[in-house]
DNA sequence: GAGTGGTCTAGACCACCTG
DNA sequence: AGGTGGTCTAGACCACTCG
């Protein structure tokens, strides 16, 4: 299990694009520079960046150099957007708040996904969440994870409000994959209120299932959003 | 705008393996001899072979060879699913229509996506079409794209009834990836009858924005799904 | 015009698979 | 052992960007 010279450049630059000492929209050093840095040839580094492309981190530019630009992560999964924002740009003002405070809980009956003996066995944490954008209630979500190698999960509030952030940064977890199913449903009564809107409005559910770096570990949520004044944007790779 | 050896091996190839000159599973030709008919170096024909692997048109193993091998679609763009299929996956009959003959039109006004001067210039081609899911009419298809560079696509029908197949085919374009924004909107009375379904009944509508291997030529469609049987998939990764 | 990335040549040695 | 793809060297010329 030999290390490749091409891989030794390419981990040094991905590890100098995460830490921040190359920063978005930064050149690189050019092609030849890093020949002489590493004493390699030409082909050995367009190998080492032609990765590098392809994993996202970079964009090369001929006549000018290669560009950091992460590209923006598999989080299409939950971004917002204005109708205004099909042409223009401006940021939203995103806001969550917790209907209830996460508690630990039998796994529903006849829940979406099924489930297997341990996830059913370990209970699942349960959390409640409305969110807003510019202020108004835009999406409401129900977040099961299995409690399985979680401790103390309830002992503190979300890091940020963000799942994804406590996950990563309490228990070394990365989301790597989301599977949905999407479909356009009557808001019940209860649903609308809290959306703002009428019963029988249309709303979009999305059953989710996240697939995280701890293989047996998967996240699943339900939510309703009112895509009156937004669009949800998905984007692809 | 020359075209480089690279590619010219690349479409020879691919077109080869579209037709079925190459099969799945088969062993293209070495590198060594594909250098030999050719007349290039190595190097070149691995460029050639990288974008193979890349497109999912072929894999390599070492010792061994490079190998036919066409990658199961690009995932859940377009993919349904029955409630039932969440459990078991049973496959879904999958049949399209045309509504109308594929036209070449001006771009409608105030389009959903900007368009560059070349694009307006260049009108575009419009399909309309009707899906069914097991004899089910669930989605309803507009699709415009730019009219750049496609001569005779009017001229015969659709590969297969599919749009991407014919442009894979008939123009070694690929679909490389997928811009979409989801809403949930109440049914207007026609788009109701073709669905099957009632007048402000919720349904799924999508913009799609689709990036191709031609940089420059997107393609756009608006999409209307009643999915009140059917769920819309979507896997990320 | 100087520097960048894009393409390409003509070699070499290695790791892996198969007969 | 002979052939395959994987890595790598040491050059060359071209197309593009920018001051």
């Amino acid at each position: 299990m030999d290390i490749h010279q091409y891989q030794v450049l390419q981990n040094d630059i991905k590890r100098d694009i995460l830490t921040g000492i190359f920063r978005e929209g930064d050149l690189l050093p050019s092609e030849n520079e890093l020949c002489a840095r590493y004493n390699v040839t030409r082909s050995t580094v367009r190998k080492a960046l032609d990765g590098l492309v392809n994993d996202g981190y970079i964009i090369k530019k001929q006549g000018k150099g290669s560009i950091v630009y992460i590209k923006r992560n598999s989080l299409g999964l939950l971004s917002f957007k204005g109708f205004s924002d099909v042409l223009g740009d401006d940021k939203r003002k995103i806001r969550t708040i917790q209907l209830q405070e996460p508690i630990i809980i039998k796994w529903p009956k006849n829940y979406f996904y099924p489930l297997n003996d341990q996830e059913l066995e370990s209970g699942s944490i349960f959390l409640n969440r409305l969110r807003f954008v510019d202020d108004n209630p835009v999406m409401l979500e129900h977040t099961w994870i299995p409690n399985i190698a979680l401790e103390g999960f309830l002992d503190g509030p979300l890091v940020n409000d963000s799942l994804f952030t406590t996950l990563r940064q309490k228990y070394q977890l990365e989301v790597t994959n989301v599977f949905q199913d999407i479909r356009a449903v009557p808001a019940d009564p209860n649903v609308a209120g809290m959306l703002n809107t009428y019963p029988s409005a249309p709303l979009l559910h999305v059953y989710r299932r996240y697939a995280t770096s701890r293989k047996e570990l998967m996240i699943y949520s339900s939510l309703y959003c009112n895509t009156d004044k937004y669009f949800i944007s998905n984007e692809f790779d």
